[in-house]
This record gives structure tokens, sequence and C-alpha cells, in this order.
DNA sequence: CGCATACGTTACCGACCGGTAACAGCCGCG
DNA sequence: CGCGGCTGTTACCGGTCGGTAACGTATGCG
């Protein structure tokens, strides 16, 4: 609830030996890895070397928790979005894809477990839920920056490409928690991609002028496992 | 565990007046609603009608009723599988237009949540639940699926197009449970589905939108070729 | 020094969890 | 009739859940 001022105005650095840091990383930690409702605030406590009591001096109640490391997640896949595109301001079709892969390192890599904001959207199903505006707020956002990218690219319908981009955003996020490692379908995420921008983008890149479907696939792959 | 054989050979009708099948209705329906782990069994055997009592003198443990449930949804999903392909045998592409459509109307539809098997897949997080197993295969089959129809229909990259497909399936469905209604990134899924088959399908399309009144969108792909 | 902040510790609460024991009634069927 | 399945009912178990009270202590700072 308060936020815990210090009043020597220690600007609270990001190491965080402080307790509330310790047990927020270890909330987020365990919930990501094991799953929000699978998690009691004694095994936060507990892996955050305190004790419950500790806990509810620093956190009016898990779900505000819960909330918490919601909105530090999403605020963390902004920052790394809004750095990746970055590097390619003017390259609208270049964003599209250096986001895509970004987004998966995060959420589908060796020891990803996906989302955590789609995750936490199938466990927290009460509308009530603090944590719920927060999955809502950034999914439509999420849409809204590929539609909107999608239209900077010039897509012939960028509604659609936005859409078909986040759809597959999404899927590979869930197919990475059934399938082991990098074997899922997963790995035709970014050919699947490189697919639709050519089917949707006007053809001006004149180094992807060949056939849209068939020799894609190689060459990009090998391009985004390195 | 083991099947509860009526002693006149009563063959257990589908309608199941039985409290086993009370309970295996109730309990499906509210797993997939509010979620396997926010449910108890106390609430099932409520909502069945009767009491916890019951519950286990036809189950051995909530965990082996999810596993059960899982596989009764996977069994579910092969029938309407198989009997939404089999109107179109001989023309690939149409079947993995339809089967996409009938997988939607499944987990996509108005008052639906997703798909209940990868709800499960995040509520599920330890290897070693009796559900896991049965997950992953369905996962795996809906994946091999999907890729033999793409071989069938002469994809460019079966293998590619087919985990395009189930990317796409897959992130429908969980994009169902974050935006309301019908307003979602879904409403583009299918959209997506033709373009996808549009560039890695040999232009054999003629014939296909020449018979089939369905889909206004594989214009597009003209436009975007062009 | 005294005071306040931050933290550790122990014990406790009511509620619910998954799961069980014991008993009583109903009903079909020999 | 009596027997055996199926069900309802009540009470109970140990454990864990989210959450709180009370007390002790270390540190820092005026």
């Amino acid at each position: 609830m308060k936020e815990a001022k210090s009043p020597s105005a220690a600007p609270c650095p990001e190491g965080g030996t402080r307790v509330r840091d310790r047990i927020f990383r270890t909330a987020r930690e365990l919930f990501y890895r094991q799953g929000i409702r699978a998690v009691g605030v004694d095994a936060i406590a507990c892996g955050a070397g305190t004790n419950k009591m500790s806990f509810y001096r620093s956190f009016g109640s898990k779900d505000e928790l819960v909330a918490e490391c919601l909105r530090a997640q999403v605020s963390e896949f902004w920052e790394h979005w809004d750095a990746s595109i970055a590097p390619h301001a003017g390259d609208p079709r270049r964003q599209i894809e250096t986001v895509f892969e970004s987004s998966m390192s995060k959420s589908c890599g060796a020891d990803a477990c996906g989302c955590p904001l789609s995750n936490a959207a199938v466990e927290l199903r009460e509308a009530e839920h603090p944590g719920h505006q927060v999955i809502r707020e950034y999914k439509a956002e999420v849409r809204r920056r590929l539609r909107a990218l999608a239209r900077d690219a010039g897509a012939s319908d960028a509604e659609a490409l936005g859409d078909a981009l986040m759809l597959l955003l999404e899927g590979s996020a869930m197919t990475r928690l059934t399938f082991a490692g990098n074997g899922g379908p997963i790995v035709n995420s970014l050919g699947a991609v490189h697919t639709l921008l050519d089917a949707y983008l006007p053809a001006r890149k004149a180094a992807a002028a060949a056939k849209a479907a068939k020799p894609a696939k190689s060459a990009r792959l090998a391009k985004a496992t390195s």
C-alpha cells in the first residue's frame, strides 16, 4: 500500500538489498516459473530469505503484489520494445522483425516459460482481480503498437497484419510451455512473420525480392538462431 | 480408476443421470470457466448436486479427475476435427480452413474461454502431474496433423506452414481470454490463415475461390503480389 | 541519549484445501 | 425376503492458505 520512503531519502537503488526488493524479485521469479496460484506468500517470503510478517509489512496483500509484479513486467517489456526498435527508426519492416525477435527471446528462450502476462491471464479469471486490468491494457497496447507498425510499413491491411503478428506472438509464447526446449513450432514463427510481411507489405525491399514462401525459412532461420 | 459397471449391464448412456457423470460434467465446466486450481472438489461436488464423499467414491483424486477431464476434451476435439475434415476429403486446403474454423468456433466462440488444454498447460506446471502428458501428446498431435495437412496440400514448406497454422491457433485461443467478446485479434485470424495458405500453397485457388463462397478475404493476396 | 525505521521471530486466527471414516437410507434384483 | 451396489449425511483429519498481533532487536540519526 504505502510507499516506504526512507527518511534519509536514500533513492532506493536498483540492487535492492532491501527486504521489499528481495521479496519482489523472488515473487516475480516464482510466479513466472511455477504459476501465480501455485505459489504462496510463505514460499515467497522464505525464498527471499525472510518471513511472512516482513512480507505483509511491504505489501498489502498477495493480490496487490501480483498486480505490482505484472506492472513491473509491463514496464520492462516496453523498455525492451522501445530499445529494440530504436536502432531501426525509419525502417518499419525491420522494426517489426526486431520487436518480434526481442519479444520471442524474452518469452520463448531456453529457460523461459512463455509470456508472464498471458500466463497470468489464464490464472486470474476473476475480472475484479487488480492484475486483470494490467493484463488487458498491456495486450491492447501490444495490439495497437503492432497495428501502428504495420501501418507505418505500408501494409495493404494494417489491422490484419498487426493482428496476425500478435496471434503469432501469443501462440509462440503459449507453445513454449508445452513443447520442451526449442523443438516446438516456435522454430518456424520467425519464418511465418516474414511470410506475412512479404504478403502484406509492398515489395519495396530489393533483398527480399524473391518468392514469398519457399526460400525464406532457411536463410532467415539461420540468422535468427545465431 | 475402475470402470463402474452396472450389474444390470446398463450401457451407461450419454445422458448420465449418474452421480459420476454429473460430477464429470460439472468439473469440466468449472475447470474451463474458472480455472483448474481455482476450483475445489467441494465446489465441484456441490455444483453437481452432491457432496464431497460421493466425489471420492467416483474419482481417486482431484488430479486424476483433472487428467480424465483433459482426456475427454482431447477425444472430443479429435471427434470434431475428423468430422470437420471428412466432408472435404481430397481438398487439403479446404480441410485446413475447415479445421481452423472448427477449432476456433470451439475455443474462441462467444462464450468460450480459450483452449482448455492450453489453459491447463499454464496452470499445471509440475511435470509429474497426470494431466501434463495428456496436454503434451495432444499438442504434439495437433502439430503433426497440421503439418500432414500442409504436406497433403502441397505446401512448399509443410513444416513451416503447419507450425505457422498452429501458432495462429494457439494465439487465437490465448487472446480470447484477454480481449472481451469478439473484438480481439481473432477477427483477423482466418484472414491470416488464408494469407499463409496463399503464400505457401501452389496457386490452385481459382477452383477453390469459385466453389467456396466463404472468404472474401483471399482476394487480398492479389493486391499484395501485384 | 531517545526516538523511529526496518527487520526477525513466534504464535495465532479463521477459512479452506484434498481426502477419509462411519453410518443410514434407497432401490433393484436374486 | 435379504443382499449388495449406489448414494446422502455428518463429522473429522492434517495441512496450507492469506493475513494479523505482539514482542524483540539492530541500526541510524537528531
